[in-house]
RNA sequence: GGGCUCAUAGCUCAACUGGAUAGAGCAACAGCCUUCUAAGCUGUAGGUUCGGGGUUCGAAUCCCUGUGGGCUCACCA
């Protein structure tokens, strides 16, 4: 779609003194968009000429205002102070908008700024033989929505998923299942029973130390590629799966590998060796650490007294092997903030050996999720499992669909992409950094700046468009060419703006890796939408202007759902 | 104690990265369903942007400082 920014930048650059004196891509940064819709479409603020001019700025606006050419595109300028408001041509914006939002259809808002490099995002990463909680979703769900945004501005993405399958624990609970485990409790239900196992040991060597060793030991033979140890884990590790994807099925997201911590057993000796070759290895109390003092960053545990990897080794192999791998442009880490040392110690360390694409690994941190009664707490019971959560939003959301009397055979359908929906929705509203406390009441709340408010307003276009279905086939379909000038008012304006700006939108949730982003400007069309649907009726007796809105209530249901698409949200056609 | 991070309306959060009168939703109150879906719309009320300095024509935003919360600081991940 047209740049109409760079069409006033130019303008304003035409004007001799501005370009004697002045850049064009400094006066192009200088434009930007007023607070208030009154004040124009574009500004340029005059303080920064002042000094250049030696005259005050309220001056400079207003000569500028008398030099520059309107041509055809503005309609006009109004000078406020030191401000110079720029007023498009409202049907040029808007039939820029409409015919570009219904030729690219599913395509409205992609980019090719990627062109085609290749992107991993790691996210999701649970710990397998544990509970999937509500504290997994944020990984889980930014990382999907990071994976789309990245793919819809052009690039190739990778989906891992880095299970959380190896290390110390497993240790324990290979311990714990033989001496209090049976095969057909954990058939039955596997995680819930690997945890009580797990919970048990953690209790039991309270009192008795030495299963610590043991567990030690145990993992150690693991590690080592002893068959019984290995046959076990294997075997957590499926029935833990089996779980694990009854949630991303629920959630619709899927995975291009899940090559979990495990993966890089074979290929931590390599890492090890490369490390001491480079002399950054160091001895200390019998384990092998990397000293980053002069850095700041504390001192890196590389593998324990009795030679046993930890997770930093492991990530360490990782970035490593997707380098050689999939000879990435980016490597994108969707982990918790309470990460951030060691993101920072690891990355430094691939620095230190010499990768100059250390930097290219991009650690993506999110604030913590607790709930009222304190922090989550796998051990003490304290915890809420997401799929709990996912299923009593999908029932309240049938409740309503019954109390609303929705006609419709697809009553299970709708609920899903609605319950979900909400739940994803409401993860991805708010900044990732944000800590914040789960609570049910404002999760099951359909009200407002909501998921449901949005799926709801494209419903509610969708509806418009059915009672006029043959009109609404030929404009979509390019037939019947719509006419701007029925759409000029104040209220389609505004929504043609948001429409418009949905790409750079987008863009920006790609630089910022802020699926947040997003959420807001869907639902400020959303709301847009709501009002103009409100104020102008749409189906109105007039066949060029009923088009014309036709055209824009297609326009904004194709950002409102590809939007949503961004999110891995649905977008039901009726709720 | 060191490092990182957050603090904006009663509550949950925005604010185009330094711009104009700091905006939404929830909760409260008052209205709107005999034309397209009321999971909606309109209006009222609500602010010393944690305190104190500084830089700047201009600060919620940048710098210094204090306070308060969260995370983290070697054999867990």
């Amino acid at each position: 779609m047209k740049d109409f920014k760079k069409t006033v930048a130019e303008k304003i650059f035409d004007v001799k003194l501005i370009s004697d004196n002045m850049d064009f891509d400094s006066v192009y940064m200088n434009v930007e968009v007023p607070t208030d819709n009154k004040m124009g479409d574009y500004a340029f603020p005059c303080f920064k000429l002042a000094k250049i001019f030696k005259k005050a700025p309220q001056a400079i606006a207003g000569e500028l205002k008398d030099s520059i050419n309107c041509g055809d595109e503005i309609d006009r300028i109004k000078n406020v102070n030191a401000y110079l408001n720029f007023y498009l041509r409202r049907e040029l914006l808007v039939g820029e908008v409409v015919n570009g939002a219904i030729e690219e259809n599913e395509k409205f808002g992609s980019s090719d700024i990627g062109e085609n490099r290749k992107v991993i995002v790691e996210f999701s990463a649970p710990n397998i033989a544990k509970p999937f909680h509500i504290g997994h979703i944020r990984s889980t769900v930014i990382g999907n929505s990071i994976n789309n945004i990245y793919s819809f501005v052009g690039y190739d993405t990778v989906r891992i998923n880095h299970l959380g399958d190896y290390g110390t624990q497993f240790g324990k609970m290979i311990v714990a299942y033989r001496k209090w485990g049976n095969r057909e409790d954990v058939e039955k239900e596997p995680i819930k029973t690997l945890l009580t196992y797990y919970t048990k040991f953690h209790e039991e060597s309270e009192s008795d130390p030495s299963l610590e060793n043991d567990a030690r030991e145990a993992f150690m033979k693991l590690e080592q590629g002893s068959e019984d140890e290995t046959k076990l884990w294997q075997w957590f590790r499926d029935e833990s799966l089996k779980e694990f994807n009854r949630v991303y099925t629920m959630l619709g997201i899927e995975f291009d590998s899940y090559a979990g911590e495990s993966f890089y057993s074979d290929k931590m000796q390599r890492c090890l060796d490369e490390l001491k070759e480079k002399n950054l290895l160091q001895e200390s109390e019998g384990a092998q650490i990397v000293d980053l003092e002069e850095f700041g960053l504390g001192k890196a545990l590389i593998t324990k007294k009795d030679g046993s990897t930890l997770y930093i080794t492991r990530d360490i192999a990782a970035a490593i092997y997707r380098k050689e791998h999939y000879d990435f442009y980016k490597n994108l880490y969707i982990v918790a903030s309470q990460q951030n040392l060691h993101f920072q110690q690891w990355i430094k360390i691939i620095e230190l050996m010499g990768y100059p694409w250390a930097h290219d690994c991009v650690h993506i941190p999110f604030g913590l999720v607790s709930l009222e009664e304190g922090t989550m707490s796998t051990r003490s019971g304290r915890v809420v499992f997401l799929e709990d959560v996912l299923k009593k939003a999908v029932e309240q959301t049938k409740q309503i669909i019954e109390e609303k009397n929705v006609t419709t055979d697809d009553v299970e359908e709708i609920a899903d992409a609605v319950g979900i929906g909400a739940v994803i929705f409401n993860e991805l509203s708010n900044n990732r950094i944000k800590d914040y406390v789960f609570s049910w009441g404002k999760i099951l709340s359909f009200d407002g700046e909501t998921g449901p408010y949005v799926q709801y307003s494209h419903a509610r276009a969708a509806s418009v468009l059915r009672k006029a279905p043959e009109e609404s086939a030929k404009v979509a379909n390019g037939e019947i060419k719509i006419d701007a000038k029925y759409l000029t008012s104040d209220r389609a304006y505004e929504l043609s703006k948001l429409i418009y700006k949905l790409p750079q939108v987008i863009i920006e949730a790609a630089d910022k890796y802020e699926p947040s982003v997003v959420t807001r400007h869907i639902i400020d069309i959303a709301q847009t939408f709501n009002r103009f649907y409100q104020d102008e009726y749409i189906l109105v007796d007039g066949l060029d202007e009923r088009a014309a809105k036709l055209g824009l209530v297609i326009a904004a249901k194709t950002a409102i759902r590809n939007g949503l698409g961004l999110l891995g949200i649905k977008a039901p056609e009726k709720m």
